[in-house]
DNA sequence: GACTAGTGTGGGAGCGCTCCCATCCTTCCG
DNA sequence: CGGAAGGATGGGAGCGCTCCCACACTAGTC
């Protein structure tokens, strides 16, 4: 408040007010060991009296790096996933990111269009690295982005042997799991509604379905699997095709909590009990879950951990500034089987 | 890829390409119309030859404003909300200003600590306004943000007069409407489970309801007020305690979906039936209270047009650059009941 | 036909940092 | 006791833009 001396103070004002030159502050601001114990505390005296705070577009340009990354989110998945899924993730990339102290550029795509754009923004280096949420079988963006040079950590991964770093959920093992606890509950005729099979995910969960009917000794059934698409409708749909098909199913693994919340809605309509007569198992352990009557039993996945694991990766990735070119990371977190009464 | 021209294209080659100056350039990507038609032209096919993208740092430095803005979240309020809510609102946010060309810095705030790192990184310039969604009726952020000289809007108020520019949904209304409706189907002894009072969204609610009793000519009655916390475990202790107190009520208007699933627990539990016995209207109209059994008729908000306008607001306090000190805007963005068969 | 008003245009002067080289002062060794 | 080897420090040279002033030119004006 230094009458004419408008604005917020510069590095410059800093180091005149301690007695320095310009290097030695930015030296103490950024932690480097070669000064002395003496100046050091006369330049934080400065920097605290002037409330100093460097000036984040002077770094970036002349330290080429801006401390923020980006977590691009495709906008026809956040109105499709389980609600609390990205909130979930972004809790977790978000507190990984504070204790590293960098910023969280958040994107929402909705459109080719604003995908060419993300791309533009990119290019025009305003972050460290990039987050990639729920990305499709085909997607190239990944690649474009490394071609860009940037590091890249995706959610969840496009194929089997996806060649990006990722960090994902054990998806086989939440349909094994669940077929193991349906088996365990003496039913036998399991049936399950899968997410759609374009996606890894989808096909993970119903591949985690058959190996566990496998382990259990019980004979596969194309019958019993119907393909929904991660909604209730979906759900519902895929739901009474199976009673169609199977009106002697006793039990059904849903790919998801809505979708189950779906297909609970069918089973009712056509006079079935539930957990008596049909158990329900589902994937997410998502509010939903809990609130439904009855509660539904779901297998939980690690999210805010997924997010967190996917930042540090993402930031480990960033330091080593593309040195070591050590094999891609892969991280696949475990699932875990929340029992409630549906089953 | 031109061989020893490592790293992006910068303007000056641009120019150099063009056969133009630097300044042209600039005036050309900045869309000046102080530029014959033919330079233009010229000065577009070497920046798509280069593939050239302006870098942000330097902008920011030289221009000193960054098309970056901040949406700050409480955490603790994102885990207690109805859960889709922030995603909408972020939805809408995101929406808005990537058609302004703008981006979204997400900041949760998890502790004191952290929120001060925030203002830390106000001071470091790093956005041209703020966003801030549920401010607490005694968070001085609002005032601190407006002191470093940067536009804020908030999403919600922290009291009937609010200074600060705002967007907030008729929560009055809705308690209005909520409890037309039940007198509508002929109920006379309505209770309601509230939010936290010391939160305005709560207060508000409960005085539409309290309004809406009046109009309907019915008489106000402290015992069929019970307090909640936005929780479901609150919306059953509340629920609990209105029926002890009022064994006699025949509806509820909860101030959330998810205190209405408590609560409509607890009435199941007591053997009333929903809606014969006890009518029951929530508010948000989210996921879960589609899911519900019986579905919940419950009080939507536009989540997703109320972060668009918060984010054109600020856009337009940004770009006025704060020179008209015009009155600070306020917006309250009308609510709709969805009747669904709680009721 | 000299004079005023514009239009386009080029390029200097920063914006506030980091990087890095040169300098100075110690300290330690033979 | 001279010289080598470091440690601490100052400050020049950018980073890639925007801003703005100066300088052409071109058209109009009396």
């Amino acid at each position: 408040m230094n009458g004419r001396q408008s604005g917020r103070p510069t590095l410059e004002q800093v180091a005149a007010r301690a007695g320095v030159g310009r290097g030695t502050v930015s030296r103490v601001i950024n932690g480097s060991p070669r000064v002395s114990e003496q100046t050091r505390t006369a330049v934080a005296r400065a920097v605290a009296e002037l409330g100093y705070v460097p000036n984040q577009a002077a770094r970036a340009l002349a330290g080429s790096r801006t401390d923020a990354i980006a977590l691009v989110i495709p906008e026809a998945e956040a109105r499709l996933f389980a609600e609390p899924y990205f909130l979930d993730l972004i809790r977790g990339v978000s507190a990984e990111l504070a204790e590293a102290d960098k910023q969280l550029l958040l994107t929402l795509v909705r459109s080719e269009q604003e995908r060419q754009r993300f791309e533009q923004y990119l290019a025009a280096q305003r972050v460290d690295g990039v987050l990639l949420a729920s990305v499709h079988g085909d997607d190239p963006l990944p690649e474009r982005i490394r071609e860009l040079g940037l590091p890249v950590v995706m959610n969840g991964r496009r194929s089997e042997a996806e060649p990006v770093p990722y960090v994902d959920s054990d998806n086989i093992g939440a349909g094994r799991a669940a077929v193991a606890h349906l088996v365990a509950r003496g039913r036998d005729r399991i049936a399950t509604v899968t997410g759609p099979l374009d996606m890894y995910v989808a096909r993970a969960r119903l591949g985690g379905y058959r190996a566990g009917l496998t382990e259990a000794g019980l004979p596969p059934d194309e019958e019993l699997v119907s393909a929904g698409d991660f909604t209730e409708a979906g759900g519902r749909r895929a739901m009474r095709l199976l009673l169609d098909r199977r009106p002697d199913l006793d039990a059904v693994f849903a790919a998801s909590d809505v979708m189950a919340a779906g297909a609970l809605g069918v089973l009712r309509e056509a006079g079935r009990r539930v957990p008596e007569d049909v158990a329900l198992v589902g994937v997410d352990d998502s509010p939903v879950a809990r609130l439904m009557d009855p509660p539904l039993t779901s297998v939980r996945q690690p999210i805010e951990e997924m997010g967190r694991t996917m930042a540090r990766m993402l930031i480990q990735e960033i330091q080593k500034g593309s040195a070591t070119p050590e094999e891609p990371r892969k991280r696949v977190l475990p699932t875990e089987l929340i029992v409630r009464s549906s089953c």
